[in-house]
DNA sequence: TTATGCATGTAACTCGTTACATGATTAA
DNA sequence: TTAATCATGTAACGAGTTACATGCATAA
């Protein structure tokens, strides 16, 4: 369900083509919140049109279908949105299940992959700095306008991580050998 | 792949039935990294321990069978951690979604989702900073261990979630009108 | 004219969820 | 004795990925 309305609040802000949705997610909505290839997303206009959830608004050069929201669905997008989320449906993020895994690897290599993530989180968190800037100044807004906000929402969570990478090495930094209590625990007995 | 890894890293921690694995995934992991339910868990305990990544240490009452990583295991995690992770593999968090889809409600129900967000993550943020205590008492450490380092990525992220819903709300309190140019700029033309 | 990018489509497969199903053990 | 929890299993379905496939448009 949730692609649908991932699908549903795209084409809000723009009419789109498959293609267009296609590099949203890929470039940016993908990263942080929902993920899609295009095999998913052409089948899923189709059934949203079906459901007059959206509308194709032009035919173009190559086939190029260009769809935009429906007040139909911009309700149902908001009713999905009003509604309490649904308890069930974890989280799917390898980055993360990859940090909690972290104590599996031997000093020297946790060292290193925290090393990369600090450096990734920060080089992401610089990007979006540079993209809320620039919403600032097209939206003349401090907020930067809805999209600002989203923006900043991944600039906060990238800092996060960032400095908690930087924690966490300084942590198994001060620990000395008791870092590797965990695998030689449950290896060597028996 | 990733449900493979994340339960070879839970055998890790401890020994343990695929019953107890899915409750570690429905209580902690499911919540911020990768989730699974017993349904996925149960085949492929089965499928790791025909490639000997575990084994099984014990056969208990109802059924129960106590599995853990092998040396193998270890190695096929720690070389998956190692690994660039693939480029490919967006993240899927229903969670965050919503939040990227606020433009889509008008000012009050979407003042009111953040106000839901903010409460939500300060309670998670306080739930899991009684944890980290008591892990710093248990481990007689400033990290709290392993765990301690997932447990403070959890505080950090929820926090920042916390702190960004409190200063997005402001900005739309601030804004007035502006607010609902998106909506209005697609669903009125034509 | 040729490579690159635009634009869509679908089949086969794997992954993940929901629902159904069974039975043992324990505490009230 | 009965309800709750422990503990597993599987079938059917839906979601998501990978691979294969086609062809137009544009710029070099």
């Amino acid at each position: 369900m949730a692609l649908r309305y991932a699908i549903l609040g795209l084409l809000l802000d723009r009419p789109s083509s498959g293609y267009d949705l296609a590099r949203a997610f890929a470039e940016v909505i993908g990263a942080y919140a929902w993920d899609a290839g295009h095999s998913q997303i052409y089948p899923e206009l189709r059934r949203l049109e079906e459901a007059s959830l959206v509308e194709v608004v032009a035919r173009g050069a190559r086939g190029r279908t260009t769809y935009r929201c429906t007040d139909q669905g911009l309700a149902a997008l908001r009713s999905w949105l009003m509604a309490p989320p649904a308890s069930t449906g974890g989280v799917k993020n390898e980055h993360v299940l990859r940090l909690f895994l972290l104590a599996a690897l031997e000093r020297e290599d946790a060292l290193e992959i925290l090393r990369r993530t600090q450096e990734g989180a920060a080089a992401q968190a610089v990007h979006l700095e540079g993209e809320f800037a620039a919403l600032q100044e097209r939206t003349n807004s401090r907020s930067g306008g809805p999209l600002g906000l989203t923006t900043q929402y991944g600039i906060r969570t990238f800092r996060a991580t960032e400095e908690w990478a930087r924690w966490a090495a300084e942590q198994i930094e001060g620990e000395g050998a008791a870092w590797q209590t965990l695998d030689v625990k449950n290896l060597d007995e028996d």
